[in-house]
DNA sequence: CAGGGTAGTTGGTAATACCAACTACCTCAA
DNA sequence: TTGAGGTAGTTGGTATTACCAACTACCCTG
């Protein structure tokens, strides 16, 4: 039986996620947003995607989007862009200033969670990258 | 080779916790939670801390904790216990219901969790956990 | 026993996220 | 081709979360 690594690995992947959460929102927080806003910038860099694919990929209520949306683009960071295919639909698009936003804080996170793996060494942290790709796939 | 798996790993980490916190946010929601409350209820199987030491515990504010704790006092998961020792302080305890939930709740954390893990056979699993512990450490 | 510090609450604000209802648009079938 | 039904996004209303600043009640020290 797994039963005790199983136990310990949840509370280990549990613990993990809090700090890197904690990372995310001190990161965001500095730039003066929230941590959705930092992962709506995140999945912008190299997507334009519609609303409602964007609230699919958040896993969030497309209703939230909208506001989410009205926020970043009141402040310059990303753009409602009429789909031409489909009047209904509109594809968001980073602004220059967001590019350049989500350009700092991705390397702002890499460096926060560089410190988090700090205690790791290279072949470990090498290990422990394809042990989470291969959660993830 | 190296640049890869260093950008990697943190991007691994990332897409890591948000999988576990949208785990824990979808228990906590089965059980009409925050992942807040639920991860208050997970702190207190265990203590009883003071408001502030719960907020310190949890990042937050000390005034953000009043009302996390009147809610859930009002629904009868947890009890504020004055201190003998300190007329100021309050001491923060889960009710018999609030034990319940909390028991309820880490059950249904770990087998969601697990599942996330299903990829991994043992060996790997341990291997993970061990990497994880050493970065909380 | 007065003055300064600490614990917690309150009030006010902004953001997040939900649901339900709505508008505008699209598509398909009669 | 037109109208019925579906889809994309917004709006309005609500609850929660979290913050800060100001406040009350209490503790401790000089």
């Amino acid at each position: 039986m797994t039963k005790r690594s199983a136990l310990g690995l949840t509370d280990a992947l549990v613990q993990m996620s809090f700090a890197v959460m904690t990372v995310l929102n001190r990161v965001a927080a500095d730039h003066d947003l929230s941590t959705t806003q930092l992962r709506v910038l995140g999945i912008l860099v190299d997507r334009q995607p519609k609303m409602t694919e964007l609230a699919e990929h958040l896993g969030l209520d497309k209703s939230s989007i909208s506001g989410l949306i009205d926020r970043a683009q009141a402040r310059g960071l990303v753009e409602r862009i009429a789909s031409p295919d489909d009047g209904r639909s509109v594809h968001v698009s980073l602004t220059r200033e967001g590019h350049t936003l989500a350009r700092i804080g991705g390397q702002a996170i890499r460096q926060s969670v560089a410190t988090l793996v700090g205690q790791l060494d290279v072949a470990e942290r090498d290990q422990l990258r394809e042990l989470l790709a291969r959660l993830t796939a």
